[in-house]
This record gives structure tokens, sequence and C-alpha cells, in this order.
DNA sequence: CTGAAAGCGCTAACAC
DNA sequence: GTGTTAGCGCTTTCAG
């Protein structure tokens, strides 16, 4: 018994009958050959250019290809090839303005190789990190990644088998990096404030992040040269809503700074809605810094002075690296991008 | 001529031989089912959870993974299964944190069942906006689009032979979709700037959506029934820049408005910078309103009244039709959120 | 230039 | 419970 082949008029074994059941198909590269009357291993040649044809051939691929609407199944070629054109990001918060700029960039470069894009957000979630980054790997040809994991915890990235750029700078790992000079980030904050005349300043951390630590120094190694003391506090989160909260713990307190250093932008936005709340009028009565360049810092009143970290370039080259360590190129340094001050209104002279 | 196995020192064919050199392998089914003495099918099996094995055969089983580090190859998975568990995700532009919260709803949903999240961002690019999401198709299980490319053009997405969701209204299209209801938001946004005592109410739009016009709908019903007329301008793209650029040319005009009404929050936070830039005072001397209620409005001087479309709760919708029509239990209806006005700083009562 | 055939790593009948 | 086997749709030698 034969059947009529819903692509091609042409008949059909047992087994390719069974399809018509389906509720919808996709035309294979058989259907294909058989529509040209030429072999799989033609269309195949055909479809990926290894090869020149005879113009006959050539045109009744064509033809047939167009006709049947035929598209080859990416996931049957990666099974031969080994590569699926598909890189994958892990990132902690696409909520977060500098990750979103992050996958921007990312993601352009990306494109321009013709690669596709697999994005994981881990939502600052540290349990579900690892099984996700690792379920991940296993779909893409490599990876970058963002975690806020310690670099002795992190070795169970190298089993992954597959190439590998990480966010942050990481001493401890043989993986390409890039990242930013955090130290001299919030050193020259401290610089930029010291110069507006202001003497007691604060640091709104977020301890969890690894490079907290490092934002921190920069700014004490300022301070200490100026025979000052920096005065730590820390936000619970790397948001907005997490600033407004530490705000009354830090401008309430016995010892009132006159300018505040936050982690990042969304702290300090968070930090400066939450100070006119409390009755002060920025920047008169405090400065406030944050870091990052968000793009909204520009429309908070007052407009944020904060670091440019260069988000979107930074996801370019980190997408750019792990590219050329799939092409063999390989790189296994980190890059540090410079940090840019930013001057806007929230930070004024010291009155 | 035999050689050693890398992982379980069994001897190995002449083809598998062949993988010693490459330089980073995986352990295949093969690969187990050797070490612990099974057929590939019981590991198969194993993996999946498809049966239950007597004791020794499960220790036996648990131990060879556990020391091979194996890890079944998704890709051939689905090519017998024909599922990826992957949800393709296209949207216009993910430095949108319209967007951004759409994709932190969908990728949630997507997580709770399993599913991992492709994200093409085409960058509002109209051109390649079908070939990205042509071969996005091929690669998941189904997709959700944000386009603005009208139904009638639309007709080659059903040829994609992929559940899908539509991140808009498509009556011309029997797909799935989520949105919002545009001409009750802005109905809402006139009256409300109609309650404060304003008259002279401009529109400021971007033409290029789809759902423009029914947003000017709606303002014009509105102000119809107060027997005023919508001053409608363009900005010409939906981002902060282009509010900024557009702003004097509303401003500066003949006829000034009492109140701006801007096409999302975007424009709507750009244009407030560049009025309070040319010497406005804000609201005192123009209301101004957005759409989409993004995180940043509420930490712009003065903060931005808005409409709350819910974009989270869109995504994790989308999302969840998705899923469920992938489970057979198919909807083909439009959902329609229901616009939450917000009122803040950025609109006051006229004087 | 074109085609036949051997699989990629895995699942899904179907035997035993 | 466990094993055998026939492919998924495609690429890739290797003949002709």
């Amino acid at each position: 018994m034969f059947r009529v082949c819903v692509f091609c008029d042409n008949r059909l074994t047992r087994k390719e009958n069974v399809t018509l059941r389906m509720k919808k198909v996709s035309p294979t590269i058989r259907d294909v050959a058989v529509e040209a009357g030429v072999s799989v291993a033609t269309v195949s040649k055909y479809m990926n250019g290894t090869q020149r044809f005879s113009p006959a051939v050539e045109a009744r691929l064509k033809e047939a290809i167009e006709r049947l609407g035929y598209r080859s199944n990416p996931l049957a070629r990666s099974m031969i090839t080994g590569r699926t054109r598909t890189i994958g990001l892990a990132i902690l918060d696409i909520s977060n303005p500098h990750f979103t700029n992050v996958v921007k960039g990312a993601n352009r470069i990306a494109l321009q190789h013709d690669y596709t894009l697999l994005l994981v957000d881990t939502e600052e979630n540290q349990a579900r990190e690892r099984s996700l980054i690792e379920a991940l790997a296993q779909r893409v040809d490599g990876l970058i990644v963002s975690s806020r994991m310690p670099d002795e915890e992190s070795q169970w990235m190298l089993d992954l088998n597959k190439p590998l750029v990480l966010l942050r700078r990481s001493p401890g790992l043989p993986i390409p990096s890039v990242g930013i000079d955090n130290r001299l980030s919030t050193y020259m904050l401290a610089r930029h404030l010291l110069n507006l005349g202001h003497r007691r300043i604060a640091y709104l951390g977020f301890g969890q992040a690894r490079i907290n630590d490092e934002r921190i120094r920069g700014a004490r190694e300022c301070l200490d040269e100026a025979g000052l003391t920096l005065d730590v506090h820390d936000a619970h989160a790397p948001t907005a809503k997490a600033g407004e909260q530490a705000c009354s713990r830090v401008m309430l307190g016995p010892q009132r700074p006159q300018a505040v250093i936050c982690y990042n932008d969304l702290i300090a936005l968070g930090f400066m809605k939450e100070a006119a709340s409390l009755g002060f009028k920025l920047p008169r009565d405090v400065s406030v810094t944050g870091i990052d360049n968000v793009p909204y810092g520009e429309y908070a009143a007052p407009a944020l002075t904060t670091i440019d970290i260069q988000s979107e370039k930074m996801g370019e080259l980190a997408m750019q690296k792990l590219i050329d360590g799939l092409a063999g190129r390989s790189d296994a340094e980190h890059s540090m991008f410079e940090p840019r001050l930013i001057v806007r209104e929230s930070t004024a002279a010291c009155g």
C-alpha cells in the first residue's frame, strides 16, 4: 500500500507514511532529495555550500527546496558536527540594567557571527545556579557566566568541558574573563568627593557580591591618604528597593555622612529617593554616587553621578573572547575595562 | 589493536578509539552501559525514570554514572522525542525595561516547567526580524513573539509549524496572544488629566508601533466627550533619547500643552528631563504621563504618573499559555490585562 | 560532480 | 526487569 507524500507527490516507505498522521511535519532532507531527484548527500552539500554543482542539479535543488519550504534541522546537524551555533549566557538578574546592557552587547556580537543566545537568569539564586548552568552547558558551544560563587567553589565549571568566559576577575581559575577595575572605580569616586570638600564619606555596599571588597578597598585607600576613614554600611540586595531600605539607617544614625558611595546605581537611586522622602535636599544635604551608569540614572533627580563601567562593551568583549576561543584563538587573560567618572547633579561641593 | 577507554577501562571499537583524539569528550550512554554491565536501553530508562529496576542494577547504574560523570545529551534526546524543552522568546529590545520584565516573567514560568529560554533581541530591526525568528523556531518547541509586523504580513508565522503566542492583539491571526487594553489605558490617562483641570492635552506617540493608533483613539474618545481635541505628536523611537528630542517641538510650539500623554515611560522620562532643561517646572508648567510602569519611573523627578501594564505578568501569562498549548490544552484566545493608573508626582492640577 | 553507506547519542517498540 | 534493534535528520568519508 502506498500513499502520496504531502510534500512531493512521491511514494513513501512505511515509516515515512507514519509521518502523515502527525499534526504538522517539516520536510526532511530526504523529501528534498526525492523531489529533486538527487541523493541526500547532494542536498546536504548544497545546503552547506560545501561544493559546486552542475547548473541542472542546482536549479532542481533550488526549486525543490523552495517548493517544499525546506529548512534543515539544526539539531540533527549539531549531532554530527558537535556544534550548535548557540552561546549560553548566565546572568544574575535581567532586571538590572547593567546586565541588560551586557546581554545587549553580547547578543550583538553573537548575531554578527551567526550565533544565537541562550539566556539563563539565575535570579540571584545561588542554590539553583550550578544546576542551571550545567544544564545550559549541554546545549551550547560555550558559555558566558556571571556568578557570585567564589573561585574556590567554582572548580566544577572546568568540568563543563566547554569554552567559558567569566564576567568577573577570577585569578583562582584558568578561565578568561572580563570585568572592570573595581578598586579604581571607588578610588575615583572617593577622590571626586574629597575634591568637593566632603570629609565624612560612607559606603553603602552589597556584601554578597564578590567585588564588594574591592570596591571598599578602593575607597578606603583614597580616604586613608587623606587621613579619613570610610563608614561602611550594607544593603541586603543590589536593588533600588534595598537602597531605599538602607537609607534611614545611614542618614539618621549618629554619624551622618556628607557623601555616600553606593555599590551600584540601583542602590543609589533608591537611596536618593528615600533621602528626599526623609526631608533631605540633594545634593545639598548629601552627595550620592552610584556605579554602572545605567540608563536611568540620567533621568533621576538629581541626575546620578556614577562610574561608567561600559556594560554593553563588556558583553561585546566577553562574546568576542568566547567566539575567538571557539575558533581556536584562545586568550585566557582577564580584560579590564577602565572606569570613567560621569559627573552629574547628585554630587556637589560640601556646604 | 585495542586501546583502553578513558572512562571505563574497557575495550573500544575502532570508532570509539577515534574519540580519544578529541580534546575533551563527554561519556555517552554506551560508556555507561559498558561500565555498569547493562544495555544502553537500561541506562536510558534509568535516566528518564521510565521504569523500576532491581536494586543491584540500580546501584551499578548509579555508580557508573557517578564515576563517569555522565550527563545525557539533550540534542540526541530531542532528535527522537521531537521536543527540546526550550522556548523561544523574540522581543523588540531588551534595553526597554518593559521587555526586560516580560522576559523575567516568562523565564520564571519556563523554569518552573523545566523549560529553558532562548532569547532573540530583534533590536527593532524589521528586516532581520523574520529570518531571526525563523531560525529560532527551528530550535525550540514553541515561541513567544513581539513584533511590529502587521497581521497581514505575519502569515509566515503560521508556517513555522510551532505553537506560538503573540505579545499583542492580533485579530487577523489565529494565534493566541496577550496584551493590554491600549485604548482604555490612554482613555484613563486622559480622564485623569481632565479631572485635574487640563484642557490642552497633547499625545507624544510612536507611529511605528502597531498599538499607537489604539492609544491615540483612547485619548481622543475621552477628549471628544469633553469637546476637546488631542494634539498628536510623534517621537521617532520608543526611547528616552527620542523623548528628549521631541520635547522642544511639543513644548515650544504655538499651542503649548498643559499636559502630555507619552507613548511609553521611556519617552516620558526623556521628555521630562528635557522640559526641565528648557526651564519648565514640572508638574507645574506641564503634566506628563507615561505607560508601562517601568521600575525607574518611580525614581525620576518628578516621579512619573503612568499606567501599569503588568509587564512581568504578561510574560508569565504568555509563557503559561504556550506551555499549556504544548501540553495540548490549547487556548487560542487573546488575554487582555487591565490597565491600572499609577498616580505619582508628574501630574498635578492645572494651575 | 554525485551517490551509497556509516553513523552522531539517544529513545521506543518489542522480545525475552 | 532487561536486552535487541531500528531509526531521529543529518554530515561525511569514500567510491564512482
